[in-house]
Order: structure tokens, then sequence, then C-alpha cells
RNA sequence: GGGCCCGUAGCUCAGCGGUAGAGCAGUGGACUUUUAAUCCAUCGGUCGGAGGUUCGAUCCCUCCCGGGCCUACCA
């Protein structure tokens, strides 16, 4: 027989004596204290001096550790809050004492008593009553080395959780900063909203979507890739405010930086324009960093970069000039830039579109020396087919993206909201679309008789919220911050 | 997608041509203030899968499956 078998039977074994005892799978706990508050509870009183200090609590958790003496134990035990020690006795349990060879590393279990401090100063639990409150058929990971397997990590998250303090800091880390993004954006009055993830056609950026099958209307349906058509009609609609936080779907690679699913962020507000849209930005980053790490610094490997000392900014054309030394407007001609790209040794697509060349270029030399904020206005217009064009010059958008350690972490734009240039925008990435470029955006007919309705002239954000978990724990792998990260199918 | 690396006990890892080891966990025993408890004994393996080379393969070769890192695209 297998060993993993074999300690599973034992562990079904000891389940059954324990339902022939009673019950291994109590509904109700009479817990008093969280495991925390019971050794908080004891060091005031103490403090205090109080005779009271000895006051018994009833606490519950899962069993880590078992350090067995014979006729006496020490358990450790950790709940949601923390953990706590439990010192078991014969001759002060009895007939319970017996209890113990039925106790697995894993188990939950209940036990009330009295608080006291040991020789070694651990607030302990002198147990007087137990009883096993779920019992666990597998065993834990190893306790010391705890669970290192990645693939294990991320498949079976429960484990990882489990054995991994880093793990449980993450996960808590990505719920405090979406609390602390909807409580920023609260506050300066934006009204949360949701729209639909299951769409006709998904628009809104440039990515291949994923699709499924509707079927009682017989009808195929994409996921959305963005929320940007959706958020605006709102903003025709009159909600001058508005902010999704919401999954998106993306048919793309897998990597330590992509998952086919991720969580975007999107504001738009009406009469704000790019300009307004970075000051904001700077102002969330810098609340959420505080009010999740209680600081404004960030540590990321070997780089510290301090969020509140002033952000750079500066323009496309400056930031390639000065890192490649192109000036894009000498090289109007794609073959031309993509020229340029090959002989800097940067893999281009042969018929790479001038902007894709330009971006290739981007991606290569300047991103990865943006390490402080840096924000980087004013895109080409080519690709930002949904951003309002400059006044003083038509082939720019007025478009911005942030850049931190490196990673692209916010992208906004002034919105474009003429009817006739979205149409005409959306009609030419329509062509590409037709002609095999699978980036191109899909035109929206919807939306653009929805923008001949009138928009506001508005400001409109984008932030990939795994990546600002990132920024804020200093992770470098998506999967780090996706609880469950995708995989492939498990096999060999 | 390309390059490099990895897959051995439930977990963490050694071994790398002669048929598999340690620690933790488990089991039995000793121990009533331990905390990686300690001490003694002991159980536990299709060495990711399929082929090939060889007298003999966990080890060398090929393919497949899964994973990681770097790189590319995106957010």
């Amino acid at each position: 027989m297998p060993s993993e078998q074999e300690l599973i039977e034992l562990r079904r074994q000891k389940r059954e004596q324990l339902l022939a005892l009673g019950d291994a799978y109590p509904a109700r706990t009479s817990r008093t204290h969280e495991a925390a508050k019971a050794v908080a509870l004891f060091e005031r009183t103490e403090r205090e001096g109080l005779e009271e200090s000895r006051r018994a609590v009833t606490v519950a958790g899962r069993v880590t550790a078992i350090r067995d003496m014979g006729r006496a134990a020490f358990v450790d035990l950790r709940d949601g809050s923390g953990g706590i020690q439990l010192h078991v006795r014969r001759n002060v349990l009895g007939d319970q004492f017996g209890l113990l060879a039925l106790v697995d590393l894993g188990d939950f279990v209940e036990a009330s008593g009295r608080l006291f401090r040991t020789r070694h100063g651990e607030v302990t639990v002198a147990v007087t009553r137990w009883r096993v409150l779920t019992k666990a058929l597998r065993p834990p990971p190893e306790k010391w080395a705890g669970l290192v397997d990645v693939e294990t990590r991320y498949r079976q998250r429960h484990l990882d959780l489990m054995a991994n303090e880093r793990s449980r800091e993450i996960a808590r880390a990505r719920s405090e900063v979406l609390a602390a993004v909807r409580r920023f954006f609260q506050r300066r009055g934006f009204m949360e909203v949701e729209t639909p993830v299951l769409q006709e056609e998904a628009g809104g950026a440039a990515a291949r979507p994923f699709y499924t099958h509707h079927g009682a209307l017989d009808r195929d349906l994409a996921l959305r890739i963005s929320l940007e058509l959706h958020l605006k009609r709102l903003v025709i609609g009159g909600f001058d405010k508005v902010f999704e936080i919401g999954r998106v779907f993306r048919n793309e690679g897998i990597s330590h930086r992509h998952n086919p699913e991720f969580t975007l962020l999107e504001s738009y507000e009406a009469y704000a324009d790019y300009e307004d849209v970075a000051n904001m930005v700077e102002a969330l980053f810098r609340s959420v960093l505080s009010e999740v790490t209680g600081g404004l610094e960030v540590r990321h490997g070997e780089e510290t970069i301090d969020l509140g000392e002033p952000w750079a900014r500066t323009t496309y054309r400056e930031a390639l000039l000065e890192h490649t030394g192109i000036d894009y407007r000498a090289h109007p001609e794609a073959a031309q830039v993509r020229t340029l790209a090959l002989d800097r040794g940067v893999e281009v697509d042969p018929d790479a579109s001038w902007g894709t060349a330009l971006d290739a270029l981007m991606a290569a030399f300047v991103e990865p020396h943006l390490v402080h904020p840096t924000f980087v206005f004013d895109y080409p217009a080519e690709l930002s087919p949904l951003a309002k064009r400059k006044r003083d010059d038509p082939t720019l958008a007025e478009r911005f993206e942030l850049f931190a350690l490196g990673i692209e972490r916010a992208n906004a734009y002034s919105e474009q909201n003429d009817p006739v240039e979205q149409r005409e925008l959306l009609r030419e990435q329509a062509r590409k679309a037709a002609g095999g470029d699978e980036e191109a955006e899909v035109a929206d007919e919807d939306f653009v008789r929805a923008l001949e309705q009138g928009m506001p002239p508005a400001g409109g954000l984008g932030v990939g919220i795994e990546r600002l978990v990132m920024l804020v724990t200093g992770e470098h792998s998506i999967r780090e911050v996706v609880l469950f990260p995708a995989m492939r199918e498990s096999g060999g």
C-alpha cells in the first residue's frame, strides 16, 4: 500500500474512534477568545499585576505542532488571529488525556483552561477540557522547510497558505489594496459600478478575447478585455465620476507578468483631462501604499524607491530620444522604424506597424530604466484610438502611461468624445483587423452611437490591480499575487 | 513563441552506470514547563511517463507531460 494511503488510513481509523466517542466534526464551538486576543488579555492583566491574570478561556484552532512528553504534552494551535500554546497533562485531564493519541497535526481542536506563562515565557492554556472540532485526513506540509514546490503552492493554495506566512501576507495585502482603492475613489465622490462580462464584441483594448456560447440564445459571446466602453456610456448617461474594479480576460500567453484573467481598475471623470488624471494617480498610489504598508517606500529586490518624492514627467518622444537617440519624427515610415529596431537587436515583426515598432523600442530601451515613478505623456495617436488627439499636434494623443520599477502601472487618456473622429479611428482599426492584425481594436457601433449622444470631456484611467499589488508587496511574479493563477492541466 | 534549468518517500532534499538514502511527518517505546523538544526502534519509493543505448539505467540519449527562471507581447 502506498505510504500516503497508509497515512490517510491511520487518520481514518482515528476518525472512527472519535465518532465512537462522540463526534469528530461538531457544528457548534464554544470559543471565547481568538488566540491573539487570549494572549493579549493575559499580557494586559499580567502587567496590571492582577490575580485575575489566570483567566479561563476557550480557544480553538488548527494543531500545528505536538511536543509529547508522555504524561504531558504541548500542543501549538493556530487560528486566523495567530497562535497559542496548549499544555495538556494527564493528571489534570484524566480520561480526556487519551484524546492526545487521536489528535494529529492539521486537526482542529477546542480547548478550555486558565492562562499561564511557562518557564520559557510563552503564554499557554493549562487545558482542563478539550475536544476535536475537525479530524483532518491528510497530513499538513512539513513544519520546518514548509511547502516549497512552486507548482503545489499554486495548484493547492490551501497548503501554501497553511505553511507559508508570506503567502498569507500577500493575500491580505491584496485585499487591503482593493479596500484602499475603493476608499480612495469613494472619498472623491466616484460611484462604483458593475458592467457586463459577457459581450457581443470585446472592445476597449487591443487584445485577443476568449469566446463562449450562450445556449438559449444560440449565440457566441466574448468575455470582456476591458471595462472602457461601458463605463463611458455611463458618463454619457450622466454619471460624472464612475469606477469599476472588474475581472477581464485576455487570450494571450501566460508569464510571470501575465495571467489570462486579471483584475482591472478603470475610472472615468467628466470635466477632467489627462493632466488631472495624472495628479489623481499620484494621489491614488500614495494613498493605497501608505494605507496598506504604513509608508511610501517600496523595496523590490535590490531597488528601493520612495513614492513620496516627486514623480518624473516626460513625453514619449523625449523618453525615446533620450534612451535611443531616435527622434521618431525623422522616421515617419514603419519600415524605417523597423530597421532602427532591428539594428539595435530588437525583434520586430516584418509587418509591424510604425507604432508597434516604436513600442518595441520603448519596451526594450526606455521602460526598464523607468525605476522611479515616471509619467510618459503624449503617445503617438496611432497607438491610442480611444484617446483625444492633441489640439496642437494631431499625430499625438492625450495619453500617458505610468511606469515604476520598469513596469507599466497605469494608462490614461483624455477620452475621445468626437463621435465623427472616433468612428473613423475605429473603422481604421477594423480595417487592420480585417487585414489580419490581431492587435487591432474592434469597432463597436453601439458605442459610437452612444457617443453621438454627447459625452462630456472626460479623463479615463486603467490600472492592473495585480501590478499595483506587486508594487505594494515587492513581488515580481503575478502568480504570487493571484491566489489561484492559471496553470496548464496537471499531468506527468 | 525562443533559450537555460528542474521533476527521487506525504513534505524538504542527497545520490548520478551495479538495482535507493537523510531530516521532518507517521508507527511503537522512554520522558509532567516543551517550543525545529530530546532519546531508542521502525514503517514508508511504479526515482514524472514512454522508448532507446548497455550485461545492467534513478543516472547516458530521444520524445512526451508538468514546473521554474530569462526573453518576447500585453495590463
